[in-house]
DNA sequence: ATGAGCATGTGATGTTCATCACATAAGGCT
DNA sequence: AGCCTTATGTGATGAACATCACATGCTCAT
């Protein structure tokens, strides 16, 4: 079979080895049946947009492979990611729902797998099924906590240090590393990048990174990070 | 009947006359039927904590009189009001989907009614219905929706005076008098509570009206606002 | 290897606000 | 009315950061 963006493809839902981990995906196998029927599998490359917010939407992306950045942008500009969706999420979903336009903008940072649902389709295919209707309805509160998490770290800090030690530990946390002495991670994001996560300017995201390792905290090796002081970190995220 | 707090309570959602207008108590006469056995009729004063965030769900809270602060509290005592619940909402539902601890505090600001439905028996009333399951993942999108445009306003946003002038534009058109010349609202948070909705802190509220009722941009009239001149309002929410 | 283009590092400067510290006003209660 | 409490108004001050302006460093294609 062809591998387009240098990806292999995973053909069916209901071969897929990945599906019992995955909130959306694990279905009961006649509703997958029929969500096999209606979905059209589709590859992106890396730097390809899936929708942009305020568009109304056509219909939900179920990420299988890669990532995709998620933003909301100001007309004059401004830019802040929102999250990074990882593989198993359902993207579009809540506007797919409402009707209304998509809330945020979907932008692939590797090369994905995504299967697509046109909207129709697929609020037929939920009215139908309780299973895949409570399913969604797990997966939309997974999004609103999120949510929740991003306003609480956005108002509820008064530095950008407390917001990037936050940003660092949560990575930590989702790699599994977090339980060893000296964590590490890969950045995957410029600094620019992470400056509009955390809501602050370029220049700033430097500074901090750079105050860190003058005081031994992190350590970066070529593109990872390495977590010198946990304790310290935490210090910073938690206090002031 | 009894009328704690000065209220007249809705005996049924069967009979209720509100029920139309409402996402979520809008269901089919069967579902109907079964939710008002498992649901709790009650009341209670203002000023009254529904749930607090951290706390594993009990259930579901329909508010079907009064509104409901929600709010983000920090460990330091810093608190960020998230959004004004109004009624026909559902509180506390994406944590009572999820399983997962309230992700905001909820505090009557008046005297409210409210359903209650306990967690598991709400749970078996969804596998058991795909309309009211449905109605959730509507209900749940729009909670979504709503927390994206609060990240908007967050993180976008370059001043506090903008911040403030998109809240008030959002509760002129929210009452329906946004599309007069000079709409009008009431004033139901105190500047500190108003600071708390945008991130700031109360001095700045107060010294923002200053400036903006010297620019003859609003009036106060007691705890009712005048909006004297949309267009100057407009513009410092959207660019500056 | 060499230059183009992007990412990162760093100083100088000015704005925006939080914070502290009061003064004044506005309700509620006895 | 008078008092107490809570809300609002206002100045002074400093900290945190955005922004501008470059310098340097990396990486990739030719």
């Amino acid at each position: 079979m062809l591998s387009p963006y240098g990806m292999e493809i995973v053909e069916s839902c209901l071969t897929c080895k990945l599906r019992a981990d995955r909130i959306f995906c694990n279905l009961p196998a006649s509703a997958l049946k029929t969500f096999e029927d209606i979905k059209y599998a589709t590859a992106y490359p890396q730097g390809a947009v899936l929708f942009v917010e305020g568009q109304l939407p056509r219909g939900i992306f179920v990420l299988c492979k890669g990532s995709v950045k998620l933003s909301i942008n100001s007309p004059n500009g401004r830019t802040m990611i929102v999250k990074l969706a990882e593989p198993g999420e359902v993207l579009g979903l809540s506007a797919t729902i409402s009707g209304k336009p998509y809330e945020v903008t979907a932008e692939t940072i590797d090369p994905c797998q995504v299967n697509f649902v046109k909207r129709d389709e697929f609020l037929r295919f939920l009215k139908d099924d309780v299973e895949a209707c409570f399913k969604v309805a797990e997966q939309l509160s997974e999004k609103y906590h999120n949510a929740c998490e991003e306003v609480r770290s956005l108002g509820l800090s008064h530095s950008a240090a407390e917001k990037l030690a936050k940003l660092l530990l949560e990575w930590s946390c989702k790699n599994g590393e977090s339980s060893k002495t000296e964590p590490r991670l890969k950045l995957r994001l410029t600094h620019e990048e992470i400056a509009q996560m955390i809501g602050t300017s370029r220049e700033t995201v430097t500074r901090l990174f750079a105050d860190m390792k003058k005081h031994q905290i992190v350590q970066s090796k070529g593109s990872t990070l390495v977590i010198r002081n946990t304790a310290a970190l935490r210090e910073i995220a938690n206090h002031n």
